[in-house]
DNA sequence: CTGAAAGCGCTAACAG
DNA sequence: CTGTTAGCGCTTTCAG
């Protein structure tokens, strides 16, 4: 009755120890590569092992080990090019490190993200990073207080010693709405992202720092608040575009909603930048080839996750004994074709 | 010396055995839920494992259990909307099965894709799902051999006792270009994806099926030959609109290279779909929000995911006793904006 | 250079 | 209802 499930996985280290003719510890020493073992063993045992097509079961190593060499990424979703960027990073230094990458999904169970975060990742994770993070107070405790290491990305924190990895987000907008407003635009309209989240939040207030420090005085009708996704932008764009007086520029919290943008503005007959600037925030692959391409800040979205993951190796590892903290990645402006000075020509001649 | 790294993931079943005075084998039951324990006792175990923050090791659970309830996907890259919908489809089943999913990106170690494959997968997962796969017969019979579970996405099978899920993609390229011709087009180009892949090979037979099978003569001019991406698709149609006769309508074998098409007639000053038509391959979401809308050939991509993991589950746990085969997906004319008829109209005035 | 033996943390009979 | 006892497959002393 035991075995009950196994219909593969069943050469062990014993029978290529028997097969063989060694004890199985000598097998043990062949497979991890150790020093003294007679040539002629050696071949012995490897020359089985491929015969009885041997492969090592993880499990029982890393029981005995003690480290599992896997590290847990928990997104919301694979919906967007941006979590693909970022996960592309984190996958390479992943591999570098020879670590296995665990994939969760929120959504699977939304109910206590807090407990689920701590023992999914602890019973089969040496560390967790998790993108995007939403209700990071409720764990953020017990993963200290339980000493998982563990990187967030994307998180802003509010203390500076939360392992986490972000961009200068309120930057980022800052220079966006500077760049409009440097091109001669005053009248500058906002796509929010999700407020839930903390980047968004970030935007608006780069956004709205550009405008006071520039002097102009900030509109709350010309800000909408959308939700990262593209609908969102389109709804936005169309209605500033609608305002009595509407903007001459928009800025998106992300590029996915400036597309949602650009078709709006498309869809009153509008051109892009010509009667309405567009600049978008992320520069995802995509934004450079769109029609026109898109003006945006930059996000270094790889090597935030790439970063992230070293911190969280060098915790794991222990290569670092320092507290680690909360670092702040560059973001930068990208001008390409969708932002440009306000003709002073025609523009709803209304 | 044992425990060299464990700084956290100490607490293990004997420590809240002892907590709660009871056996280990107590604590055992209680965690998997046994009928027969006295409420009390339960109640001093469940205390015991919250107050020392009890994580159950998944690898000691497996190594006895068995199975280990991950399954191991392969993948190339992350770069591609084609492939966060098949992974997202993926996912979805997975979490109904309650197993965990290990990502595996093939840029990683390049070499011996074969016993990679194999040993990776088996030390830690039940199974495997590959999409795209390349090298298939490199590995197909050790991993036969092995009885090791495994589905393939995306992959044209030869013989019919692969376990593979993909589209149609000879019927779905046929539709692509009988549309066209249907439209009043009679010179149609193809941009082709990457030869070395199945799906490639098939979607460039069914244009030619849709030609010969309306009296259309195939001309290899009129075939470029891309590679998947969008600068191919871009470079594709500017070489098949440098052509003496160029055409009047453009099949793309994917999305992606059918914006890069977009883009390429757009630099030329013309316009999609009045002077140039052109359908794409896949209907990857963009698809959707690109301007014009893309026509293209839905591939259900999520549910291609979702099935290979529902067939390789059903592997898994033998629910069913029959041999997997070969499943073809239907795809489906997804008729948009950016095909239409020729316009007799003016075209290339030289 | 190699074998014997002791577990890693947990589940699953087997006896009460 | 609960304790005892074997291992799962592997790494790692400890002795040769």
């Amino acid at each position: 009755m035991k075995n009950r499930s196994r219909k593969f996985s069943n050469v062990t280290i014993k029978d290529i120890a028997r097969e063989a003719g060694v004890s199985y510890s000598t097998v043990s020493r062949v497979i991890n590569n150790f020093e003294y073992i007679k040539p002629e063993t050696r071949e012995r045992v490897t020359d089985a092992m491929t015969e009885l097509g041997y492969v090592a079961n993880q499990h029982a190593r890393r029981l005995v080990g003690g480290r599992s060499q896997v590290i847990g990424l928990l997104i919301h979703a694979f919906d967007s090019p941006y979590i693909g960027q970022i996960v592309q990073g984190i996958d390479e230094a992943v591999a570098e490190a020879e670590y296995d990458l665990m994939l969760y999904t929120t959504h699977r169970r939304k109910t206590r993200e807090s407990t689920f975060v701590v023992s999914i990742a602890r019973g089969l994770a040496d560390g967790l990073l998790m993108v995007l993070p939403r209700d990071v107070d409720t764990y953020l405790d017990t993963l200290n207080q339980q000493g998982f290491p563990f990187v967030l990305i994307d998180y802003v924190a509010t203390s500076n010693d939360v392992p986490a990895v972000s961009a200068t987000n309120r930057q980022g907008a800052y220079d966006a709405a500077a760049h409009l407003i440097e091109l001669g635009h005053r009248h500058i309209g906002f796509i929010a992202g999700d407020m839930v989240a903390d980047s968004a939040r970030e935007r608006l207030q780069g956004y709205k720092d550009a405008l006071v420090d520039n002097g102009i005085s900030f509109e709350s009708a010309l800000v909408y608040e959308g939700d990262f996704f593209q609908s969102s932008g389109f709804a936005g764009a169309d209605a500033l575009l609608s305002l009595d007086a509407p903007p001459t520029a928009i800025c998106a919290s992300n590029d996915v909603m400036a597309f949602g943008a650009y078709e709006a503005v498309r869809s009153r007959g509008l051109r892009t930048p010509q009667d309405i600037s567009i600049v978008g925030f992320d520069d995802i692959p995509q934004a450079a080839q769109v029609h026109p391409p898109l003006t945006t800040i930059r996000q270094p979205l790889q090597e935030m996750g790439r970063l992230a993951t070293q911190m969280l190796l060098s915790w794991i590892e222990e290569t670092v004994e320092e507290q680690l903290g909360y670092v702040q990645l560059p973001t930068e402006l990208v001008a390409r074709d969708s932002a440009c000075s306000p003709t002073e020509s025609v523009f709803y001649r209304s």
